[in-house]
DNA sequence: GCTTTTCCTGACCGTATGGTCAGGAAAAGA
DNA sequence: TCTTTTCCTGACCATACGGTCAGGAAAAGC
C-alpha cells in the first residue's frame, strides 16, 4: 500500500505546486506564446487558483523565465553523449537520436524555446551569450578534431551544427504541419524510426563521416 | 522631377496605407507573437493613428490573416525553380539558395509563419490541408522521378523536404542566436555564402545527388 | 456647384489581464 | 499548548487592450 493519504510536508507541498505549475506554464506559453499566454489559464490547467500562483511566482515573467531555463539545461544534459564518442558516427548519431526523442517527448519545452529565441531571447540573452557559446565553442573544436582526424569531411563545424538543431528541432517546433502533412494523424512509432535515419544517413553520408575502426 | 507632390488617387492612398500596415503589421508580428503584439504598436510603427488601422483593417485577427497569406504565397512562388531543373544537383541547389536568400531578405515574415503552425495553425490550417498539402505531394513525386531516374540515391522525399525547409528557415527563425554566437555580429555576405554552400554540400552530398549530363 | 463616396481620427467604452491584499487555515517549531 | 511560519484564496484594483463611433475633410462623380 502506498503513503496516498499521508499529510504533505511543507516541501513537498511546494515541491509540488510548483511542479504543477510549471508543467501547465510550459504547456500554455508553447500553444499562446508569452504574451498570449494567461495566468488565469496557467492557473486552470495547473488546477489551482490564480493567486497561488502568484505565492509561487511573483509575476508572469519570473514563472516564464523559470520554464525558459528548465528547458534550457534539459538541452545541454542531453548533449553528453557527445562528447565521449570515438567518431560523428555514433557521437552525431546519438546526439540526433536524443535531440529527436526530445522533440518527441517534450515538444512544449522545444517551442517555448523557439518563441524566446525568435523575440531575441528578452529573458535569456545572457545564457546565449555565455553557457551557449561555450558549448557551441567545444563542441565544434571536437568536430575540428575529428575533421583533423579524418573521420569525416571538412566541413563548416558551425553550419554542421545549425543543421542538427534546425532538423531535429523541426519535428518538435512543426510539428502541428508535419503531423496535418501526414492525414492529421501523429507520426507513428514506425514513422519516427523512419525519420530518425532519414536525417541520420543524409548527415551523416553529407559530411562523409566514416565509422569508427573498433565499432 | 519626379511626381511626388501630384495629390494620391483614391486607389494610390488604399494601396500605400494598406502596404504601410502590412509591413509594419509583419514586423510587429514577428516580433511580439501575436498575442503579444498591439495595434497601438503597429499603428506608431506604420505612422497612422490606430483608428485608421481599423478602417483597412476591421479586427486584428483579419490584419494578421492577410499578413500570413502574404507569406505563404511568396514561398509558394519562391519554388518554381523546382520543377523545371533536370535534376536534383540544379533543383534541390537552387531550391536551397532560394530560401536562404528568403531567410536572409524576409526573416519577419517567416518568423510569422513559424510562429503561427507552432500554434497549431489558427488562422492558416485550411491553407496547410490544400494548398501545402497539394504542393508537397508534387514536389516529392519530382523527387521520386529523380530517384528513379537514378540521379540520386533513395531517400524519403517527404523528410528530405522536412530537413530542406527546417535548415533554411531556420536561418530567419533563429538569426538572433546565430547573430549571438557570431559575436553580435549580423552574418556577413561572406558568412551568407558560406552558410548556402555548407547546407547545399551537406544536403546534396548527403543524397548522393549526381549532376546532369549536360550541366 | 452640388452630392456622394471615401478617407480620417480623437475620444470613448467594455472587457480581460497581471497583480495585490487582508485574512484565514494549518503545519512546524518551542 | 502556544507561537511562528508557511500556505492558501476570494475579492479587489489599475491598466491596457481591441474595437466603436460621430463627425469632419477631401476627393470623385455628375
Amino acid at each position: 500500500m502506498t503513503a496516498s493519504s499521508r499529510p504533505l510536508s511543507r516541501k513537498d507541498i511546494r515541491r509540488e505546486n510548483e511542479k504543477l505549475i510549471l508543467e501547465a506554464a510550459e504547456k500554455v506559453f508553447a500553444e499562446a506564446g508569452f504574451g498570449g499566454a494567461t495566468m488565469q489559464l496557467i492557473a486552470d490547467m495547473a488546477g489551482l487558483p490564480k493567486a497561488n500562483l502568484h505565492y509561487y511566482f511573483p509575476t508572469k515573467e519570473s514563472l516564464y523565465r523559470q520554464v525558459v531555463q528548465a528547458i534550457f539545461l534539459d538541452w545541454l544534459k542531453a548533449a553528453d553523449i557527445f562528447d565521449a564518442a570515438p567518431g560523428p558516427v555514433e557521437g552525431l548519431g546519438a546526439y540526433i537520436d536524443a535531440k529527436m526523442e526530445i522533440s518527441r517527448r517534450h515538444p512544449a519545452g522545444s517551442k517555448v524555446w523557439a518563441s524566446e529565441v525568435m523575440h531575441r531571447a528578452p529573458v535569456i540573452q545572457d545564457y546565449l551569450e555565455t553557457t551557449l557559446m561555450e558549448w557551441t565553442e567545444g563542441r565544434m573544436d571536437v568536430i575540428r578534431r575529428w575533421i583533423a582526424e579524418g573521420k569525416m569531411d571538412t566541413v563548416d563545424p558551425r553550419h554542421l551544427l545549425y543543421m542538427l538543431w534546425a532538423t531535429t528541432q523541426h519535428y518538435a517546433d512543426f510539428g502541428h504541419q508535419i503531423e496535418t502533412l501526414n492525414g492529421g494523424h501523429p507520426l507513428s512509432d514506425a514513422q519516427w524510426v523512419a525519420a530518425k535515419e532519414s536525417v541520420k544517413n543524409i548527415i551523416l553520408k553529407g559530411i562523409g563521416a566514416r565509422p569508427s575502426p573498433d565499432g
